[in-house]
DNA sequence: ATAGATGCAAACATTTTGCGCCGAG
DNA sequence: CTCGGCGCAAAATGTTTGCATCTAT
């Protein structure tokens, strides 16, 4: 199987080597936010002789042509998702309860915040926003 | 002279010991976003023998009590501003071709964020918004 | 005396890097 | 043959901790 995040990465002229190829499927095939240690670990069920570094210098690369986002949830880990084109823009709200990370997109954060960096006399080029709650008991 | 946040930390039963009050006061001090080491240095500036340790033992203690808040601008290490109650609630603009922080207050932003958090059946306790972006030459 | 705070150094966790080797072109 | 990528281990970075000592009650 041929991943999304791995067809990108091709046409972003990213050499996929086969260790390459099974990070990428590892962060495309995920639905959470595995940090890179878990990465590791998921890469190497499917190739046992990935190595951590290599892990490490795959995720800087993809992330540096935005093909991955970091997440800074503040557990002194960076943690990562897939960022192809045709995934959704969206932040993270963090249950500080249980530690559950749920996603949301809002269009009118979107059109505040590039307000906001305009009023500044800035150029907006990326933005991250987290919400901390508890969950409201029925 | 006595900083406005030494002042809070006797009411919140912090045990104010001179290191403490040297470390909060550098802190206090700071109109930027010093991160451990470099409050460590303004510390030691006046104290010659706070150590390392200490520092990050009280920057523990005061963000614990809401004394002061910890950012994470994607530099890798933790920095701290003061948050006393009369700091005015504020965010942050990265620029990122120098590295400088601004800082921005915005009350329709403010509303938002908790009108998202509502929606999603959560209570908002904290939240965090860093917006990344580059000088608009005039 | 007791409890808590400190300094120092060691330990830790995460991330980066130097280096020899391998494999595609 | 050359160049870039790899694995491994060592190093670097930021943070925490164990322990003996000190300090204020």
């Amino acid at each position: 199987m041929t991943s999304k995040l791995e067809i990108i990465c091709q046409s972003a002229n990213i050499k996929m080597t086969p260790q390459r190829k099974v990070i990428a499927e590892a962060i495309s095939n995920s639905s959470d936010h595995p940090d890179v240690e878990e990465i590791y670990k998921r890469a190497n069920l499917i190739d046992s002789n990935i190595s951590l570094a290599t892990v490490y210098r795959t995720v800087s690369l993809l992330e540096l042509h935005n093909l991955i986002k970091k997440l800074e949830i503040g557990d002194g880990k960076a943690r990562y998702e897939a960022n192809y084109s045709n995934t959704k823009h969206h932040h993270h709200l963090i249950d500080i309860e249980t530690g559950k990370i749920l996603e949301f997109a809002d269009e009118e954060l979107e059109k505040l915040k590039e307000k906001i960096a305009k009023k500044l006399g800035y150029e907006l080029i990326d933005h991250r926003l987290e919400l901390y709650g508890k969950k409201i008991k029925p």
